[in-house]
DNA sequence: GTGGAAGAACGCACTTTTTCGTAACCGGGG
DNA sequence: CCCCGGTTACGAAAAAGTGCGTTCTTCCAC
């Protein structure tokens, strides 16, 4: 218990638990569902445009859509390249840190597909 | 485009993109923060009490802990045991499903610190 | 003795904060 | 006026914080 706390600053910037840390930062960031469904998106293909996006993820709103790409952007784990053309035409696609986390996302989805049955059982059964 | 859906109803159930599919509704429903730190603590021990998550994550509310765990709980993740001593001591560990699900968690916690010097770094980059 | 506080893990009601959807607007060439 | 991507404003809805109540023993002061 009383283990005093000498972490050197480097280090505490790095620990998830502590609430303002960055990692719990960028953590909370990224860990929401519509991102992780882009990131998931993005990385079966070179690229996308915000239409295919938004015509691939049901239920997303274009608000949430631009959001979460402006947010993934900013944290560098995605280029957004504009082409000047009219109608405009913008194509998303993942950088290298992108690319890594989409190796966790596309974990997260395979466990879903894996444990859905069982997850199911288990809510029917919670209602006692 | 055009390719038309005859996936069994077994298969779009499982499908993520769908709106109203199971999947996405678990998916959704985990891939959250505090759901996520929650896992990755307990997996690092047997078995933690409600008093200890809420010691060492930071920032979290009795009220957020208590909700998340219910939901964990519901999905089978994890195990809620009630020693009917008092004061009440309830000690909560993870299920297999549960388990798994933390091999991806604990995933996302590696990308965090692996990436989050470069993330920072892209962050400053994009205030231009 | 005995009155009372404390302790763990909540549930509940109330209030504040955020999130999200809707909808309207913008740009410029066809 | 439409195409596409994007921004903004507004308001409804949902999420989250706060504080109080509960439960039942054990422990301590008096």
């Amino acid at each position: 218990m009383g283990t005093t706390n000498f972490t050197s600053p480097l280090e505490d910037e790095a620990d998830l638990r502590r609430a303002d840390s960055l990692a719990r930062e960028i953590f909370t960031e990224v860990a929401n569902k519509w991102a992780f469904l882009i990131i998931d998106l993005l990385g079966e293909e070179r690229s996308l445009r915000f239409s295919e996006l938004r015509g691939r993820i049901e239920g997303i709103s274009h608000k949430m859509l631009t959001q979460n790409l402006r947010m993934l952007e900013r944290n560098g784990l995605l280029d957004r390249t504009v082409h000047p053309t009219v109608p405009p035409r913008v194509d998303y696609e993942l950088t290298e840190p992108g690319r890594a986390l989409r190796q966790v996302v596309h974990g997260m989805c395979d466990w879903t597909h894996t444990y859905l049955e069982e997850i199911d059982a288990a809510r029917r059964e919670f209602g006692d």
